[in-house]
DNA sequence: TCTGGGGTCCTAGGACCC
DNA sequence: TCTGGGGTCCTAGGACCC
């Protein structure tokens, strides 16, 4: 066998969930519910992990905490408790490291690795013995020879097992399935390509993409055939990551209907904000607001801050409140955020 | 399913300038 | 002066992902 370029695609199983058994191991074989504050009576607040236990009765993230909690009365709600997973996936991460490969992280539950292999199943193998051994965490490993097929890879793998998705079987594993099945083709995409006479994998890959270049512009349009194909980047890179944007955004409980209040709170985002970019020395180029009425109809909109950057806490509040006063603020308001851009360095 | 929070990237259109 | 074409900056919004 020769030595080739193989890339992994490492993603936690369950993970919030995952953790929160590892702590309480009274909880394994329980369907456990992580989300908001652990409150299933609570409004407005959803489903972050599902232990699949839980995923049994219907329930999934994104689902709202009183549905799952319909769904399955006798399931352990829990409350994010976000530190708790940034350590434990550092231990993970860490793990990761001390095999010869290149660990690009993505978020807390996933990573890319780039490894010089004639056996990137063995290798994936070793990772998920030695991630499970001193994390006590379960992982499920895709491989492939770019990016998209290992992290597509990565969905036939779990729980906890490896999957390998190449060039050579693509096709036969995603040809028949739909489009919205590819990473990166979402529903919105998949209906546009159906209005084209393109329903399946294997359509998308024998599309012609001058006309997919028509319908979704120069850049998406043939990036879609490429999915189709299998085709993805292949870099992975180890270099820390710089954030581009930080935002924080609340749903209300209950809508907010006084001026004061909304301002108060989008003061408040800022604020966070500010500190945040002051403590990470990022200067603030543009400050963004974000408007969810009631109807759940929902705007944005955005300033670049007249003074040039700034990380003065003042300014980038001053600026949120000036956006702010463009939206209408008659009608209920159900959620407000803040987003602000960081100045972009070499 | 009465619908969270935190991100990234791309596109389209208007303003403005030459 | 009923009027072109190209480049760049800025903003709003779409789409996608975890």
């Amino acid at each position: 066998m020769t030595v080739g370029r193989w890339i992994l695609h490492v993603d936690l199983d369950q993970f919030l969930a995952a953790v929160e058994v590892l702590r309480q191991p009274e909880l394994r074989g329980r369907p456990v519910v992580v989300g908001g504050l652990g409150d299933p009576t609570q409004w407005r607040v959803v489903v972050s992990t599902a232990s699949y236990e839980a995923r049994a009765f219907g329930i999934h993230s994104g689902m709202p905490l009183r549905t799952a909690a319909r769904r399955c009365p006798e399931a352990v709600f829990l409350p994010v408790d976000a530190p708790a997973y940034w350590a434990a996936s550092e231990q993970v991460m860490a793990t990761l490291r001390t095999f010869p490969v290149t660990v690009e992280v993505l978020g807390w539950d996933e990573a890319f690795l780039a490894a010089e292999t004639d056996d990137p199943a063995r290798l994936a193998a070793d990772v998920q013995g030695q991630v499970l051994a001193r994390t006590g965490l379960a992982c499920s490993i895709g491989i492939g020879g770019n990016k998209l097929q290992a992290k597509q890879a990565t969905g036939f793998a779990k729980p906890a097992g490896i999957y390998q998705l190449t060039d050579a079987n693509w096709l036969a594993v995603m040809g028949d399935r739909p489009t919205s099945a590819v990473w990166g083709i979402g529903d919105r995409t998949a209906a546009k390509l159906k209005g084209v006479g393109i329903g399946s994998v294997a359509q998308l890959a024998s599309a012609d993409w001058r006309m997919l270049a028509g319908t979704f512009g120069p850049t998406i349009g043939p990036s879609l055939k490429a999915m189709g194909m299998g085709l993805g980047p292949t870099e992975v890179s180890a270099e820390p990551y710089i954030p581009r944007s930080r935002s924080h955004e609340t749903t209300f409980p209950q809508d907010l209907t006084d001026r004061a209040a909304i301002e108060t709170a989008v003061t408040g985002l800022a604020r966070e904000l500010a500190q945040d970019a002051a403590t990470t020395q990022r200067p603030v180029i543009r400050v963004a607001v974000k408007v969810r009425y009631a109807s759940f109809f929902t705007r944005t909109s955005a300033m670049k801050l007249p003074t040039g950057a700034t990380d003065d806490h003042e300014v980038i509040e001053q600026a949120a409140l000036d956006v702010l006063e463009r939206f209408d603020l008659s009608r209920p308001v159900r959620l407000l955020g803040v987003r602000v851009e960081y100045e972009r360095r070499e």
